[in-house]
DNA sequence: TTTCATTTATGACTACAATCATTTTTAAAT
DNA sequence: ATTTAAAAATGATTGTAGTCATAAATGAAA
């Protein structure tokens, strides 16, 4: 979607119903088949050892046509699994058991995202290496409107949650959906580097959640939270 | 340290002092040239536009040579930057103020961190693109020693403030460095990125790790921590 | 239909990381 | 000193991502 466009629509088309000419169709059937290209081509043969010769002659393009579509290789994989990222957030995020405990929640939503990577894990590292810092700025706004999906989800889950448990009501829940991720983040991260197993980076997940939710201190919050740093800290 | 080498000493070499031979002198000696080829030109470069040809002739080495001591471009990146990067954490573990709060504490370990990356961005973006997802699995050694040395730095920082706030005396430390360390570095991606600005960064990371610190309930702890998941919960 | 400007496509070409067959160096053994 | 085996160095060569000058296609205007 919204790739390679940049045309405005004939001047016949004076409503908004959106009748492509043929340039753009052309040019949508063309991207698409690099698209289907790339996905069977990396799946079948991982990301490196693909070639962007073999992608374009699979698409039935030129070689130099690719990168017209493409930035680079790399930006090609955010391409192809863009959608696939999203709806995989998407899916997760709504299949949520919803009178669960929170942190049990949270490992629905990141189990789900775990077991998406876990289907190729070459193909996981090349992608997280790819999103973590892009190699083409352009692309921020697909992986911003990735996080932005999974930022809302977990805010709406610690919303529904705060009906159930006892949950402070003054947080700022992006604040909280970027906190719980980047505990998820590292993990992942140190998973696809081999650092840990599958297992054990589960069973740390749900460990480090439930800290965080927790939080460290034995009685109630110190910082009553809202304006700048310290006030009037002990119990 | 440890690069290249392999090779035992000569047997005249009884004892265990580190009498080094010619040959293993040699190889020190270009390594060390290499390195300093390559930090150099990085800087003043950045690392997309420095070729290895380049490196190779400033060091006045072959160019195939350099992929004796680098197994990549990449690599090489990490060889040259982890020492200093080790040291910057050890140095701002060792730097933080005895009696500050904790969230403050770990702002001075995490604020150095930031401002070492400050000093060039690109070749920041290019080495935690790197490290985040290694081209080559022998750097993990290294790469875990880094983690290492800032978790376990984050686990005596917070040994220490449980002396002074009131903390839980149950956890698990790596955990809670690793929670504090994921909750700095998807913000470090974010600014690296350009979503955010580094003052948006620095302002966010506080409240982030004030979160992780209070915890999100409003009561004390419902999980009792230690064992499975889930126990009697409600209060 | 023809003209013309603009957009899109193409593949020969370039630049560069990385390899590898060959050569050189090293140091131990004789 | 000479031989020999192993280690290290080398640069010509290779594979591939990405570019760019040129050509083809498109559609609006005449």
């Amino acid at each position: 979607m919204s790739e390679a466009t940049g045309k405005r629509a004939p001047k016949t088309d004076a409503g908004k119903a959106p009748v492509l000419g043929r340039r753009e169709r052309n040019k949508q059937e063309k991207l698409s088949r690099i698209l289907v290209a790339a996905r069977d081509l990396f799946a079948a043969k991982g990301f490196a050892e693909t070639t962007t010769q073999e992608i374009a002659e699979r698409a039935d393009i030129g070689t130099g046509t690719l990168f017209l579509y493409a930035r680079s290789k790399e930006d090609l994989l955010i391409l192809v699994f863009k959608d696939e990222m999203i709806q995989t957030s998407r899916t997760a995020i709504n299949k949520v058991s919803p009178d669960a405990p929170l942190v049990d929640q949270l490992m629905q939503v990141f189990g789900a995202m775990i077991a998406y990577h876990n289907r190729d894990l070459p193909l996981a590292r090349a992608l997280i290496r790819e999103i973590t810092i892009l190699s083409h700025p352009e692309r921020s706004k697909d992986v911003r409107a990735l996080m932005r999906i999974i930022y809302s989800g977990i805010s709406d889950i610690v919303i529904g949650a705060s009906k159930r448990e006892k949950i402070r009501t003054d947080l700022d829940l992006t604040l909280v959906g970027e906190t719980f991720f980047g505990i998820y983040y590292v993990g992942l991260i140190g998973w696809l580097n081999g650092y840990i197993s599958k297992q054990a980076f589960l069973k740390t997940l749900r460990a480090k959640l439930s800290l965080a939710t927790d939080g460290l201190r034995v009685g109630k919050p110190a910082t009553p939270r809202g304006s700048k740093a310290s006030g009037s800290p002990k119990s």
